[in-house]
DNA sequence: CTGGTTGCAAACAATTTGCAACCCA
DNA sequence: TGGGTTGCAAATTGTTTGCAACCAG
């Protein structure tokens, strides 16, 4: 990580102090590739693999693996969040205080075009599930998968359905 | 596949005359672990990963890379559902056709049990879903994660959360 | 200083693919 | 016989680990 983006330290967005006291109350260090990688998933609120965020921070700035145990790291801290849309990557999003808690997905299987599901429906279900079998500590896992209004049109049906559960779907 | 398990034959269970006839009209063959994969599933009522798959028909009886392409070829035909726990690997359950269709399971975060949930109650969120967005052929993937009533007791934290998301957890 | 971090190379594990030998229909 | 199948080896891909150099506090 060459330059530090510096503009972070000035405006000290909510996320990035939220990082430095975190982290400091743990004695960890608040690192370049830290304050980058949350910085990222400021500004694209979405899912990204750690693929994406890395070739997303620009010359080399730092290691692939880097990442992946910045996101180790960010998620046991509670930070980020991580989800699985089937296709073998994981996926993160920063998790915002303000209401953007717990949420879904709606992902096509096509252009895997994502789109946030704001409100889960499922949490009731989860206390009656619990309860039915006798487990503690129960959550959930939901995503929705479909065919977005763009690709209906265009008929893009997948040539080999073998592959379909690979979401970047390059059939 | 030395010796095909010839009383399969005889039973001519369902998912078995099942696959003969689908895959005659598709030009494919009937092959010993295509069969001895199905019978396999038959019996153990559960979700398998390839590999539990592998093992469990004993004496090298066929190689696991045919597993894999036996269950993408089971897959498309319908006649096995693939599940994804979160531990990066896939289990296959033997799609029968009474009731048993479309379902969700609970699965322990600490010794990996798998309780069979029956009823999903997320179907008419698909529709919800899908006439929000604008979505077409719209499905859901749902499980449910927790502790076991059986882990309660031992009060087997895992010790190393970052790596909670290994199912079989090994912590 | 010094222990938490990083980069790089190498290890791993699940899954896929190429290809020649093989076998069901 | 002939095209779908299989086995074996090797390639791919996502992710993890070992270790020495490095840097935040």
């Amino acid at each position: 990580m060459k330059k530090r983006h510096s503009h972070l330290l000035v405006h000290a967005p909510e996320p990035l102090a939220n990082l430095t006291s975190r982290l400091r109350q743990s004695a960890r260090r608040v690192t370049g590739p830290r304050q980058a990688i949350l910085d990222l998933l400021r500004q694209q609120r979405r899912p990204m693999t750690n693929k994406e965020i890395h070739a997303a921070m620009a010359e080399g700035d730092c290691d692939l693996v880097t990442i992946y145990r910045s996101m180790h790291l960010l998620e046991e801290m509670g930070m980020v969040k991580r989800f699985d849309f089937g296709d073998g990557t994981a996926r993160f999003e920063l998790v915002t205080g303000d209401s953007h808690g717990h949420h879904h997905h709606l992902v096509c299987t096509s252009c895997s075009e994502i789109v946030e599901i704001d409100d889960c429906f499922a949490a009731e279900l989860e206390l009656r599930v619990a309860a039915a079998h006798g487990f503690k500590r129960v959550t959930h896992k939901l995503e929705f998968f479909g065919v977005c209004p763009g690709c209906q049109q265009k008929s893009l049906a997948c040539k080999r359905p073998d592959r379909a559960r690979r979401m970047p779907c390059g059939c």
